[in-house]
DNA sequence: ATGCATGCAAAACGTTTGCATGTCT
DNA sequence: AGACATGCAAACGTTTTGCATGCAT
């Protein structure tokens, strides 16, 4: 965790920006939850610790978090934008459970080689990608075959 | 085109909707589009067209296109929700270029192989997925180079 | 004739921004 | 002191909704 901050304090400082008592705050409190947090969850998770900030100032920090490196944005096809940590972790996929709305995080070395594959076939120089599989999870799955959805 | 065109009539009918001058219009003006399009877009080509629609039922339509299986969601990250033809479309994954906004479409079953093979170690059950690749398309690569950035 | 569909304008979202005030350096 | 950050509320862009009217069945 403290490396992280760290992390995120160097790059505030490169950019001559300030480190202010609410964005230590934040950057903490984010990265302790270990979730894929919403901008409005966040605050909802700082105002129950007591800590104040305003909506615009968390979504300013995590922009920040962002640019650092230590968040990175996740879209899961919702409305809300949200983050995960990215400092410390690898890069990964997801399994979006639909029943549940949890989500397991995956990594295949093998679809990675592939999809540098797939990018040289086109002539096309990858700097990210998304994997999102949706579909049940193992406990949402047996749910529905039991009480007989489907 | 008309294939899907019927597919849509039938799912109207089946829901007991109805078969109206502006859902036939927005379904056929889409179709023939064959591209990504946000409800706005779709709504200024109708206008273009000297067809007349109301934007909230540009955004019901593509809803029902949706539902149907006529058109899909594309959530190429930005702030605008695109649709895309499905029906008569096989599955394909994108390689969104971040510098001219074009998207290649591909598809590798050996990596839709992976994928499966990945849900399965983890006990999910898929019933959808999105890969999208960003990066720089070849003639963006190139370009690049050229000005000599980064 | 009935009920669903339309179109407008208003509401509802998530997000961004302008600006006066407060805080870091 | 000076510059930057904050917090509020207003502005924004996209999507949704309420409701009177219009059209399909």
């Amino acid at each position: 965790m403290t490396k992280a901050i760290k992390k995120f304090r160097k790059y505030i400082d490169e950019k001559n920006l300030q480190i202010t008592r609410q964005r230590m705050d934040i950057a903490e409190v984010f990265l302790q939850s270990g979730r894929h947090l919403s901008v409005d969850e966040l605050y909802e998770l700082l105002k129950e610790r007591e800590i104040s900030a305003g909506r615009a100032t968390v979504f300013r920090t995590l922009k920040l978090l962002n640019e650092s490196g230590v968040a990175g944005e996740v879209d899961l096809g919702e409305k809300t934008r949200r983050y995960e940590v990215k400092f410390g972790n690898t890069h990964h996929d997801h399994l979006v459970c639909t029943g549940c709305g949890r989500y397991i995080e995956v990594y295949s070395g093998q679809i990675e080689e592939m999809q540098e594959k797939l990018c040289a076939e086109h002539g096309f120089k990858p700097s990210s990608h998304r994997l999102d599989i949706f579909g049940l999870c193992r406990s949402c799955g047996i749910e529905k075959k039991k009480k007989g959805y489907r």
